[in-house]
RNA sequence: GGGCCGUUAGCUCAGCCAGGUAGAGCAGCGGACUUUUAAUCCGUUGGCCACAGGUUCGAUUCCUGUACGGCCCA
């Protein structure tokens, strides 16, 4: 923004002229009467003969967004948190002090009207303007009301801006908070306790991923921001606490791209005595009752691409995908070797540690993943990349598990949880053994939780959901930039 | 981390490919106009062309680097 912009010292000086003659520029409250919308959808049938009829009076407040002025008469559009309408202002029908004073005023500041409601020419509701008050200067120009702002990264830095100009932002963000708001009646209805757990955590356990570093001073010890509340989360179901869910900010120290934010909102749930399986079947019942919601069908577009959320949803385990749809010869899967020697020849990133069920999920990833359009249950997770899910009876190599796939992408991970202390302290071994070898992903050892479930912990069944990503889809915005009202920039001088 | 693209007035964009130190629309300012709605008409202000170097007599334009952003890949 440079230094000195005209329209800025105008805008002052009229701000001055202002104050000079008696009027503030940021008084207090205002009595509004009507909200925006309620005026248009009580009158939209109401035709102007009707209205010249009644003798009422009107009050609402909002921001000026735009003006069209003759000599002795203005038109203007002025928006509040519900709508706009057009007001007239004409200075027959208003004190010559209070004409004066809206001709120093500008697209953007906040004003109130009191007056009768009237169809011009052309039929469009109209206040006409008795009394007018400014109820905020605006020092700063609004974009342009034609283009309006469409410089992705002033929308994002300036979301307000974006908020004002573009209806539709303001529509997925009131869609997110509906949708959240479903969620958490969701369950509820189904008995769950909402509850809160550290974000803070001293061993950031439950997923891997990198964490955030901080310090506490006073305590004079190392911090967390988690990756995870599952930990804490199963703590509860420990105590008694049969069915709780969280949503709440996971945060992972990671690359930023369209599908991933430092910060992200997540939903995760358990429920005591349940199954994977029976998580599949709650699943199923969330989503179409969130798309019934939001669309009242269970077909909905996202990107051009038709999603059919109508249960039962395909299952299918993680190997036969691969042989499937990834197109995996059998051999791929005999040794870590030709697992990585295959993910090598499509270009697919491995880490040392990475073992053969690690390199195979990360095939799938690549190769699979993104041909899951309609939601697809995958199941049959290698046990080495589960370190916190229960083994399966037939075959302790994978873990019973699901991951969910919606639109290409990740949706929910659930599992049967691994209750038993003695496994679960040998699978934290692993991960720590992965961390020695350099895996910063891997998790830490928390004897503590393994205490825990040394008192016993029922069985129990657990998912978490990436709440952003379902966003995304029932608001059909391609970026995780679009379902977060501030994403993370690098700052920049404004 | 790598590749490609972008950054010009408050906003939306031209100009750059053959180098001669900037244009439009909207917004703003002044004037006309009491039913307009991208109001209209007349006049007009506004730019360290992201930043720093290089090449050149001369760089918004060509080259290099940096910052920020977007898309793709890791």
């Amino acid at each position: 923004m440079s230094k000195t912009s005209s329209v800025i010292d105008d805008r002052k000086s009229k701000a001055e002229r202002i104050q000079s003659k008696g009027g503030q520029l940021y008084p207090t409250g205002y009595r509004v009467d009507n909200r925006i919308i309620e005026l248009l959808e009580r009158f939209a049938e109401t035709d102007a003969e009707a209205l010249e009829k009644e003798s009422n009076t009107y009050t609402i407040a909002g921001r000026i967004l735009s003006r069209r002025d003759f000599g002795k008469a203005s038109f203007i559009h002025v928006k509040d948190g519900t709508g706009a309408i057009q007001a007239y202002i004409r200075k027959d029908k208003i004190s010559s002090e209070k004409f004066e004073m809206f001709k120093l005023l500008d697209i953007g500041d906040f004003i109130g009207m009191t007056g009768p409601l009237f169809r011009t020419r052309t039929q469009e509701l109209t206040l006409m303007a008795e009394d007018l008050a400014l109820l905020s200067k605006s020092m700063r120009p609004l974009p342009e009301k034609w283009h309006g702002l469409t410089d992705v990264e002033t929308r994002y830095r300036q979301r307000y801006l974006d908020l004002i100009m573009n209806d539709e932002v303001k529509r997925v963000f009131v869609l997110r908070s509906r949708i959240i708001q479903g969620v958490r009646t969701f369950f509820v209805e189904k008995g769950f306790l909402e509850v809160e757990t550290p974000m803070m955590q001293p061993i950031p356990g439950g997923a891997t991923a990198r964490p955030f570093k901080t310090f506490h001073n006073a305590l004079g010890m190392n911090l967390y921001l988690r990756v995870a509340p599952e930990l804490y989360l199963k703590r509860l179901v420990v105590g008694g606490l049969e069915r709780v869910f969280e949503i709440n900010r996971n945060f992972r120290n990671e690359g930023i791209s369209v599908k991933h934010n430092p910060e992200f909102t997540m939903l995760e749930f358990y429920m005591a005595y349940a199954t994977y399986e029976d998580l599949m079947a709650l699943t199923e019942e969330l989503f179409n009752q969130l798309v019934m919601e939001v669309f009242g069908q269970t077909t909905i577009e996202y990107q051009g691409q038709s999603i059919d959320f109508a249960p039962p949803w395909p299952r299918i385990r993680l190997l036969d995908a691969l042989r499937e749809m990834g197109g995996v010869k059998e051999e791929v899967f005999e040794s870590r070797e030709a697992a990585a020697a295959f993910a090598r020849s499509h270009e697919i990133g491995l880490e040392e540690s990475d073992g053969k069920g690690e390199i195979l999920t990360k095939i799938f990833d690549h190769m699979v993943e993104p041909q899951l359009i309609n939601p697809t249950f995958v199941t049959g997770y290698p046990t080495e990349v589960s370190p916190l899910s229960r083994r399966s009876e037939e075959d302790p190599d994978t873990v019973d598990r699901f991951e969910l796939f919606i639109g290409g992408r990740e949706i929910a991970n659930a599992f049967n949880e691994l209750n038993d202390p003695v496994d679960q302290r040998q699978r934290f071994e692993a991960q720590v053994a992965l961390r020695e070898a350099g895996d910063k992903e891997a998790q830490f050892m928390d004897q503590d939780y393994i205490s825990a479930l040394e008192y016993g912990m029922p069985p129990t069944a657990g998912e978490g959901i990436g709440i952003d990503r379902v966003v995304m889809l029932l608001t059909d915005m391609p970026s995780i930039r679009d379902v977060i009202l501030f994403p993370h920039m690098r700052p920049k001088g404004i």
